[in-house]
DNA sequence: GTGGTCTAGACCACG
DNA sequence: GTGGTCTAGACCACG
């Protein structure tokens, strides 16, 4: 996994873990990888994998048994996209259509652009 | 002026001062405020709007004549245009597309939205 | 570490760097001093270091992680070198040539001078 | 006249009235511009001007009448050749055989970059 | 501990 | 007056 520099690692890990649970890696209830051995595996500092963690736990998305280790959620995948889909409408779209009018940019050009930005993948 | 915690505070001047170019507060070639004027409008340390301004030079926003003062580069606000557009195609454009597939959000979706997010403005 | 009092100190100790890099003293990759501690070595400002290592970082000869320090960036030595010659030959050579033409020094005379000088050493 | 943003412009103005008085259009005794009309002819503030011919009269370069103007010295074009060549040999020069061999650039390669660029021209 | 940012204030060359 | 640089020191998020 690469890091972005401009985003705490922390958050990037708590969204690629996300991106797992959506994926199916992880299950409702099933348990994520111990502090430790995901800190190895992403050669990060344990207390950085806490703080994701901990960041999940706050959101609802991993619960915590202690003394054994973090699971998802029960219905993690529907908390996840509930979450992102709360951002997406409430911070994301608003700063798009802002930055939109500021450039000059119509629906009409942005449906375009995610068109040909498809085509490129 | 109000700030963001979220943001450096010199990365909101550099910004506010964009967009009163664009607005035509400052016309191309036209001189903006001292550093020590505005330092003292926004109740901010001068240290902090020279670094707005340093960052607005490299940019290519700002000129500066030596004891003289800062001016609006020639084609300032094409300038911004281009840097704001660039981030807006090569960084928020593929994050928009992610984030969509991640909720299933179809593009017809995204058209509906803003323009229901129109109306309520 | 001696400071010019004609050049910024930022610059100075930017450019020790530099040369720390090239003899070796820090490999690619490798960690550089923490800001802290060259300030504390170099009896200044810790302000001051941070400025010549974000100099350092736009002409990506320095590298950072978040909350663990700078380090040198892969192929330092080669960028520093680029950086160097550009500079040598798009700015020192023009001005070189200028001055020789205005004092009438022949190339010939340039070739004897800097042999005189060599032994002078 | 372009004035370089970093030299200081009252150096600049000096260099270039040395360059025109080398290049013989103020012969030696003959009166050079007042400081007002030099002032207006550059679009800079007349403090500056007054700087140039000030460090030019210490230089020796110009002579000052109180009252009447300011004159090339007699023997400006040999003071200017001398105070040259002192600069290049003494600053110049070694700065350059350093920056060659910190960039392993030989002799040679400067006498060829040296030829090559005159054909530039 | 590490860097990022900011305040408060100083001194300087330059215009 | 104007920007450029620097010190001294603080608080913060992050690792």
């Amino acid at each position: 996994m690469q890091f972005d520099t401009n985003a705490p690692i922390y958050l990037q890990i708590a969204d690629h873990l996300c991106d797992l649970i959506i994926a199916g890696h992880y299950g409702d209830g099933e348990r994520v990888p111990s502090v430790r051995d995901l800190a190895v595996e992403l050669e990060v500092n344990p207390n950085t994998v806490v703080r994701s963690y901990t960041h999940l736990l706050e959101q609802g998305v991993l619960e915590n048994q202690r003394g054994i280790g973090y699971f998802a959620a029960k219905d993690a995948v529907k908390t996840i996209k509930a979450l992102k889909r709360t951002f997406f409408y409430q911070k994301k779209l608003p700063a798009l259509v802002k930055t939109m009018k500021a450039l000059d940019i119509s629906v009409e050009d942005l449906v375009n652009s995610i068109g040909a930005y498809h085509e490129t993948l």
